[in-house]
DNA sequence: ACAGTAACCGGAGAACCGCCCCATTTAGCA
DNA sequence: TGCTAAATGGGGCGGTTCTCCGGTTACTGT
């Protein structure tokens, strides 16, 4: 769905696979997880696995194309939320949307946020990350603004905080589980004095 | 130094390679973390693959003993806080060790807890997660009792978040965030009204 | 002391994986 | 329509985990 324009146009063969490939790592992506087989991608797609590669040269570019809608839908749920609660609530209703995203895409968000940082590669396309961290920070700031948050909370954390989260349920199968933790973390583990 | 007493005392030839194994097994998993090559292990040991594999049937079997010692000591720590401090901090400041050490583990404690649940194959040596578990159990009903902890903590789910936190950080090789989000779900996101 | 036997060993091989080279095909322009 | 640069994908390389099985070796009972 989302192509990138390149300095020229791409050829229509070229862009035909791309689509093919893009379509087979959503279903399979969708079935085994972020760490799926890219073999069995290509060959789903009907293509060499060299023109997958040639396509996406690392397996997070893939996933960045893959999941760049459903990012893009959660950070319309951001905005929504902006406007429809309070400061305070809106953050935290959108943690609870980000986690279930999470944990619905198999690894998918812990793949993508996880490597952020430490890809020495940088530049590559950060996209997904990028719209993430900027739904995260706006709602976060509002948050702050109005005294709902602890002071010194970093919007890096917070989504670091989070993406744990998914990471140590999503093998669980277990929602519940993940929402549990979420309460946790937003409430604390120690009683307030 | 953890052999398996079976029904029969095992061959000495056997339990010399045993020994090896689990040595190789400390400095590798030390230097590339809980997903290094097994057969580099069996290689730098002086024994075939097979013969790891016959002693250690699962890569988390392996892990098992080569981190017992470790987490004995851990263990130990949460005695020394539950005599030393109030119950409460007692478990704070074990909280703290574990996620110290999960971080300078390399993803060790992440492997160890992360399928206990999801392997199927019951009844595999579930010692390190046990032990860590009874220890997080004993400091977690102390508190309670204390009333120092909000009503409705898990140990399952305590050890799930601590766990959560130092997966997604030490991939970063960041201690510092680690801990910061270690105090974010003790205190909490959100004010305390 | 010396079998005999059961336990143990490890090389080789099967079935995967990601990644890349490069001879071949093909789309699009003139 | 014919030329050229872009795109393709089979097959190879080096890696993984895990298993089979023929050969070796440590223990045991006489």
């Amino acid at each position: 769905m989302t192509e990138s324009p390149r300095q020229r146009p791409m050829r229509a063969d070229a862009r035909r696979n791309y689509e093919r490939i893009v379509a087979a790592a959503q279903e399979v992506f969708a079935v085994d997880g972020a760490d799926a087989s890219l073999e069995e991608i290509a060959r789903r797609a009907g293509v060499g696995s060299a023109t997958l590669h040639r396509h996406f040269p690392t397996r997070r570019s893939l996933l960045e194309v893959v999941f760049h809608d459903r990012v893009e839908a959660l950070c319309a749920r951001a905005r929504e939320h902006a406007e429809r609660s309070a400061p305070g609530d809106a953050l935290i209703a959108w943690l609870r949307d980000l986690n279930i995203y999470a944990a619905a895409s198999r690894g998918l968000a812990s793949s993508l946020l996880r490597d952020g940082r430490d890809a020495d590669l940088l530049q590559q396309n950060d996209d997904c990350r990028a719209m993430i961290t900027a739904a995260a920070g706006e709602l976060l700031h509002g948050a702050q603004r109005a005294g709902s948050l602890r002071p010194g909370v970093q919007t890096e954390d917070l989504l670091t905080l989070v993406n744990a989260i998914s990471l140590a349920t999503e093998h669980h199968g277990d929602d519940a589980q993940a929402n549990r933790l979420l309460d946790l973390a937003v409430d604390g583990i120690r009683m307030p004095r």
